[in-house]
DNA sequence: AATGTTCTCCAACAAATGTTGGAAACATAA
DNA sequence: TTATGTTTCCAACATTTGTTGGAGAACATT
């Protein structure tokens, strides 16, 4: 039988894995409170009793989707990284901002869940909080941002945010920035990764590759312990 | 008697300005699905019904949050265009940064309600939707991505988004990223400012101040009708 | 004081929602 | 076949939620 720690990660033909594919469709949709518990079994085509025999409760399944989610998340970046390593800073940009895009604009409940996980105040810590906080501690080290995973700098950590922030940002707001820009989907998708390579490089390569971190113009402190 | 085209910005010690203001602070923290009417009535410490009495159904109160939010958003743009008008563009990003970072910052409900309509589906279409465009034509002129406000190129729209997006992340975000860098309120607002100028201030004078829009290291299409 | 208007609350209703008990359907093995 | 365990659905429950009617308080105007 199969270690009953590998929670995550269910077999998506087993009614326990649809149901939470669908959950994770409508949270990622509608957010937590915006979703009921028969609209998730209407999706999969089941009564809603059948959901709560393999879920427990409404909450209970929002902390799987989110493991879930976690453990995708995980997957990406262990991917792009090994693409990239090694490489100067602004291939290793460009090409996580491509695999990221084309992967965030083939799952679009992703980065929403993200979004909602940041942004509304939840009653419960969930599983996320902590796993967020290693990927930003790999991500810095691996930009060079810091030398050890585990004393990454606030300023490091903040960096790795605004990048991230601003990937997630245009996938997840496709419905309502598309219309705004006039583009179908491809052309969104291709706007959206030019403008990130324009927004993102720059500040990472200007004052050359071994120097990321020192300060420019003079905003702010520089950042210290890098 | 006022005019009854003013429906938004209501004298905040009448009991619909009291109404308006608490509902804006919780649709702010939970979303629109996460209030319940009665949540609100208890905040302002009235009856439910009272609440009904001035602001018909809940999606009527919602849409009026919004009115309001616009309404406050285009007021701080004007300010801030007026403080920088004239300025290179270095010194018009530093100073909208910072302007609009306090502003965020003690408003926390402002960035986390433009998320919510961004991201979150809704069944009717806010009023929000037009008036966004309308900011951002404005902005895009402004920085000089665009000439003439009803000819803003998709990708200069989308830089402007870029840019107004990693703000809002910042304020928004603050009840779950701060935790992570483990700063205080002060702090956390430093460290924000300062990494939102070494992000944005690059990408916009790095190709000199007559060159925005220029394409650099061949990455994707360069923006044409700029 | 009398009257009309505005405001506020109490109580209630219908619908939606989270959740559960139990019966049927199904599978599996003896 | 029977016996046993698993899965699914039907029906119902208690609670929450959106919403309204009506009675009284507060207030203004005469």
């Amino acid at each position: 039988m199969p270690s009953p720690l590998e929670k995550a990660r269910q077999a998506p033909d087993s009614m326990k894995g649809r149901i939470l594919s669908a959950a994770r469709k409508l949270y990622g949709e509608y957010g937590f409170h915006g979703v009921t518990a028969r609209m998730i079994a209407t999706e999969v085509g089941i009564d809603v009793s059948t959901l709560y025999y393999h879920w427990g409760d409404k909450q209970d399944l929002y902390e799987a989707v989110l493991t879930d989610l976690n453990e995708e998340i995980r997957q990406k970046l262990a991917e792009i990284e090994k693409i990239v390593r090694g490489k100067p800073i602004d291939v290793r940009l460009a090409v996580a901002i491509d695999v990221m895009c084309d992967h965030l604009f083939q799952n679009p409940e992703t980065s929403n869940l993200m979004l909602f996980s940041f942004f509304s105040k939840t009653r419960t810590q969930s599983d996320l909080d902590t796993r967020m906080t290693e990927h930003l501690a790999n991500i810095a080290v691996a930009m060079g941002l810091a030398l050890d995973k585990s004393h990454v700098p606030p300023q490091a950590n903040a960096r790795v945010l605004a990048v991230w922030n601003s990937i997630i940002n245009f996938a997840s707001g496709e419905n309502y920035f598309r219309p705004m820009l006039h583009l179908d989907r491809a052309a969104y998708l291709a706007v959206v990764k030019e403008t990130l390579k324009f927004i993102l490089i720059p500040a990472f390569t200007q004052a050359g590759p071994d120097a990321q971190g020192q300060e420019r113009s003079g905003q702010g402190p520089a950042v210290s312990s890098i």
